[in-house]
DNA sequence: GTGAAAGCGCTAACAT
DNA sequence: ATGTTAGCGCTTTCAC
């Protein structure tokens, strides 16, 4: 590894001479005459000569860094959340530590002080779930490490960046009542029970259904209960397939559309359908949530509902980079929240196909 | 934050002493007596104390850091890869520093230059496909920060951990023609003719193939060439979708099964299937590859082949860490092949369903 | 315009 | 058993 004292050893310089030379203050340039600091810079280069980050960090310079906690798994919508967030942070000119923590939830304080022993600037928490446990967080407000979380679990005092999915939720419970849908049945987790008003976007989905429902009192609506199981981590689909088959086995009259609270559980529920030989969306109608790439595709493009992702990315690196340069956040507990777009496809009938209109 | 020196302030004591005490060297412990050490141990953890790993680094302390290039983008198998080798270097006691250079390609160089500055010890490259620049490896080697990668384009000197898919293809073609099918058609990405010998898989897949047609003069099978388009990053369904459409839209009679490169395209071409009207396994039988978790869903569920992924990246670890401790890995140019497994689901028809047998 | 030197937090050799 | 000190590579102040 070359050094700056290498380099002034060759050149018969002074170290500080080539400090000032590659230093990226071009105050520190004038210290020198053109001729010695074109010099310097010319063999810096030949040499291949990195300035030794970790000794720059000793003098106090910032890391330039910046962490990302993710619980990515195999849900695709999630996965790309996060790369977009990873996108916005390198687009901004800093470098990224992740990890992602759903592959080791265990070691939650071992990632935590490994970003704090990595001088992040700052963190980024992508989704975090309902088990996180905000006491690991703690280190990073006593040392002053901006923190703000992008969708996921609301945590007290950390802003938060998420899709207004009670829009999304309404906006799309009105369009199947519209084109004729009567009897609806929304699928969401129980884990808004578990954890009150820790899960939002659990509550918020029902809250939009609900909504939704009281402004059209002859439909019938319904909130199924289904709990994440241990293998969802790597088979985000079996959810919604085990509950599409738990209402078909029930022999219970079907809904006429069953809400999924994401497109993966859609997509199960579309399996367990296929499965015991009924059409979709003519024998029932399923919608998704988020709208994943794959949704759109398949024998039955699923209809779902958008999040902007892309802003919502940018939106929270560029919130966190003004808490890293000090400027006070106002309403850190009010989220900023990004409006969802409903993607009406095949999955959820129309009044023809669904033969329910007047 | 909380250093050596102001431990040793409050208590009174030298910072050698503090150094000493908090040593994970248990030799230094011995230098101290018992009570001393007792006394700051428990101030520095009261304290909250943490090394500065920056400063440790400085006095020559490695790094525990191993670095992960991947391209994982939206491509589930690779994804799931990747997650396995994150999971594996965590758990052999690194932190992982990791980029994922398919969000952003043309800072190759950048992501090398900053794995040489946080000074990793070693670095796995997760599929590095065929546009990646091996003159940015070049740091690594001048550095002698040893290097493995495990699939994707081989590259000379790099040890490589790797599917079988030659095996593998060769089973699946096998395995088809077995249960009657006799007009077999592979979709294969371009890669191999862009790049010769650069994008193995391909290679290795069309060889499997043709190995199993040699051994089957009656069969008639046949190479179908497509080539990634620019979406493929954010959709990789669409490229098989858009080949199905263009099987079917040339009026030429289909083959009986179209073998497709990975799961991804399968699925893609099922949706096309499904768009025009064919019944899969019945109008046409269609095959996957990688086998990932959401091709055993969907209406019809996909004959793929599973890699070993859990394995080979423990594999690919391992040999790192042994490259890093100075071990000669002998055969660099042979890369370990981990065998495959056969998956056989619906969509490649059966003897009764192809209804081709004797 | 340039050289000398302090010091960031830590490790380790050396001295008491 | 404890204290002192040098030095990793860098930035920056001070003196020439």
């Amino acid at each position: 590894m070359i050094t700056q004292t290498e380099i002034a050893r060759r050149l018969g310089v002074s170290q500080r001479a080539v400090a000032y030379a590659l230093s990226d203050d071009p105050e520190a340039h004038k210290e020198l005459s053109k001729e010695t600091r074109q010099r310097i810079v010319k063999a810096a280069e030949k040499l291949g000569y990195r300035p030794n980050r970790y000794a720059q960090l000793m003098r106090g310079k910032k890391s330039g860094v910046i962490g990302m906690i993710h619980f990515a798994s195999l849900v695709q919508s999630v996965a790309v959340r996060a790369a977009r967030v990873a996108a916005a942070i390198h687009n901004a000119g800093y470098q990224l530590l992740a990890d992602d923590l759903l592959w080791y939830p265990k070691s939650a304080k071992l990632v935590c002080d490994s970003m704090v022993d990595a001088r992040v600037e700052g963190i980024v928490l992508c989704n975090p779930p309902q088990w996180f446990p905000p006491a690991e967080l703690e280190c990073f407000r006593r040392l002053k490490i901006p923190v703000v979380s992008i969708s996921g679990m609301e945590m007290a005092g950390i802003p938060q960046i998420r899709a207004d999915m009670r829009q999304g939720m309404f906006d799309l419970t009105q369009h199947l009542i519209a084109i004729g849908h009567r009897r609806l049945t929304l699928l969401a987790s129980t884990t808004d029970e578990i954890v009150p008003k820790a899960q939002w976007p659990t509550t918020e989905r029902i809250g939009g259904f609900k909504d939704a429902l009281a402004s059209n009192p002859t439909v019938h609506g319904e909130v199924v209960r289904t709990n994440y199981a241990s293998d969802t981590l790597m088979d985000p689909y079996r959810i919604g397939m085990v509950a599409m088959q738990g209402l078909i086995a029930s022999g219970d009259q079907l809904p006429d559309v069953l809400l999924c609270q994401n497109d993966d559980w859609a997509l199960g529920a579309l399996a367990a359908c296929s499965e015991a030989g009924l059409r979709v969306p003519e024998d029932i109608a399923i919608t998704g949530f988020d709208s994943t790439v794959f949704g759109a595709y398949g024998t039955t493009p699923l209809t779902s509902v958008t999040q902007a992702n892309d802003e919502m990315a940018n939106n929270a690196v560029q919130l966190l980079i003004q808490m890293i340069h000090g400027e006070k956040i106002a309403a850190k507990d009010k989220p900023t929240k990004w409006p969802c777009r409903l993607v009406v496809r095949k999955s959820c009938g129309s009044p023809v196909v669904a033969g329910k209109t007047s």
